[in-house]
DNA sequence: TTGTTTCACGCCATATAGTG
DNA sequence: CACTATATGGCGTGAAACAA
């Protein structure tokens, strides 16, 4: 869905040099399909969504990728000087116009509370998007205030993800076992009753140290919630110390 | 040649050490 | 205090490396 020529409609400025930037995504009925389709060929299947887009990506040929159908929404770009555009919103329309595909739902707000009120709305809406989404990124529109808040090494300043709260589900921890890292540093990890979670089994989750375990009490044999952070790290969110038996073992480094 | 294992990757949380 | 830089952890995936 990346156009191979852009710029057909005339009186469009066209800089030098464009560089965009987007989120490539598979959508729901083309998992579906794919995966039917593996079925029938005696194919594994693919695990979830996001999974799938990432190694389709990553095929070597092409072909295979196109086959995938995979989609994506522009959400920046950065372009040679000449451009005379002062703010995201406008940059998206830009890029509209210059054949490439945005998300739709974009939407300008005036205040937190407007913010607020929009995130509210695509809590249930979100279901019935062709894709999944994890979440909402807020941006600063002007470019100039943009420019000003500039950027940590990772991050900048002037966007910030809301993400809805992650699927959770309830499992039990079999085991604490350490872990040996590549420089020798040691790290307790629950062995868990394998759970599926959003598409992912998980059935280890890093506990981190000792303190961690201590801060969140967690015991062998105990029932916990867990979670996938960012939609893909298993996070232990809590002990479920209603569920405990006294069977429950304290776990010592 | 075939089957299995390892690796890199993207994603994020958490931690530590160090800088200014 | 606000960072930067780095390390570590887990999952699914395809490719590469390895073993049989």
């Amino acid at each position: 869905t990346i156009p191979l020529r852009l710029f057909r409609k005339t009186g469009l400025k066209i800089p030098s040099r464009l560089e965009v930037r987007g989120e490539v995504y598979l959508a729901k009925d083309e998992f579906k399909r794919i995966n039917t389709e593996r079925e029938e060929e005696g194919l594994a299947t693919f695990a979830n969504p996001r999974n799938a887009a990432a190694g389709s990506l990553r095929q070597i040929d092409p072909k295979n990728t196109a086959s995938r159908r995979l989609n994506i929404f522009i959400y920046g770009a950065v372009a040679s000087g000449e451009l005379d555009i002062a703010s995201h919103y406008e940059m998206l329309n830009y890029l509209v116009d210059a054949g490439l595909k945005i998300n739709p739902n974009i939407r300008k707000a005036a205040s937190l509370k407007e913010i607020k009120r929009y995130l509210e709305s695509w809590e249930e809406k979100r279901k019935d998007l062709p894709y999944e989404t994890d979440g909402v990124v807020i941006k600063v529109n002007d470019f100039g205030y943009q420019r000003k808040l500039g950027q940590t090494s990772r991050n900048p300043r002037w966007a910030i993800a809301y993400k809805f709260p992650p699927e959770e589900e309830v499992t039990r921890i079999l085991d604490i076992k350490v872990s040996v890292g590549r420089t020798g540093a040691l790290t307790p990890v629950a062995v868990l009753r394998p759970v599926t979670v959003a598409g992912s089994t998980i059935s280890n989750a890093t506990l981190h140290n000792e303190d961690e375990i201590r801060r969140k009490d967690v015991k062998v044999g105990d029932w916990v919630a867990v979670h996938k952070a960012g939609d893909v790290i298993p996070e232990i969110v809590k002990v479920i110390k209603e569920r405990r038996d006294g069977s429950q073992q304290e776990f010592t480094m």
